[in-house]
DNA sequence: ACCGATATTGACAACGGTTTTCAGTTGCAT
DNA sequence: ATGCAACTGAAAACCGTTGTCAATATCGGT
């Protein structure tokens, strides 16, 4: 429960973080648990689950929820604040940014008296290739 | 697994109702659950499982996702389209409409080549009250 | 009012993703 | 090399939710 003092590189941190790199939309646990097993990495499912929110927890991957409840990974390229447009079929994903949405969360907050607003915004659809292959 | 061929109506399913209409903001099964059991209506928790998804269904309800993954009910005011202003602290809640997002999701979807595009918009905050009472 | 067909109910078990536990291992500073 | 705290992972616990199925309630037809 105690939060370590230091944060050690491990073999398995550096395979998560690079399952995470070489994935092009977002992941779950699972599935980078058995992309990890089958590139011969051997690495744990709780400790996958570890270093996910943990990675999360640092800022260096967003998470989303899917519709059947579970987490999904990301490494994205920005740093900056942005939302998704995600392939509900292929899970591709592009980074998009989206001013006017952010000025227009603020907006609706402030006007009906909301402090500390935040906002989650996230656009799905079926991408070029997997609304073609119908 | 076949669908009923006609729809009762029962005490349980009035009660899901009214539980709802009596509720402000977002509500748990199991909160509706404890606060129908509180209230001398004894309806089990499956079944009120079974109502808020038939609910929902029917979309006579709006659903949302807590962050610790469960799901949230509420009936609200408009039948159109429209977002929610919650508050983290009290679930208080406020019905928004956003036509510059709509505009928005659906430009962004477009531009990038992907159909059948849906998006999920949400904010977040401390409510007047909930504010104040820090 | 009675009946029979069938929709509904609810205690309980099962499910699936995630977290906790805890004894053994490993990284790292000294 | 040594010691200690962080890390690991198999298994168990957790928690919201869904499936099971025998008992019950509803409702149209009589
Ligand atoms: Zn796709
Ligand atoms: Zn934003
Ligand atoms: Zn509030
Ligand atoms: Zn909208």
């Amino acid at each position: 429960m105690t939060a370590p003092r230091a944060r050690r590189s491990t073999r398995q941190r550096d395979a998560v973080r690079s399952a995470l790199l070489s994935a092009d939309g977002f992941r779950s646990a699972q599935e980078l648990h058995d992309v990890l097993r089958h590139d011969g990495a051997d690495v744990g499912l709780t400790t996958v689950y570890r270093h996910l929110q943990s990675l999360a927890d640092a800022g260096e991957v967003d998470v989303l929820r899917t519709d059947s409840g579970e987490s999904v990974y990301r490494r994205c390229a920005s740093d900056e604040h942005h939302h998704h447009l995600v392939c509900r079929a292929c899970g591709r994903t592009v980074e998009v940014a989206g001013p006017e949405v952010e000025a227009w969360a603020d907006r609706v907050g402030q006007e009906h008296g909301f402090a500390d607003v935040t906002h989650t915004v996230e656009i799905l659809g079926l991408c070029g290739q997997c609304a073609g292959a119908t």
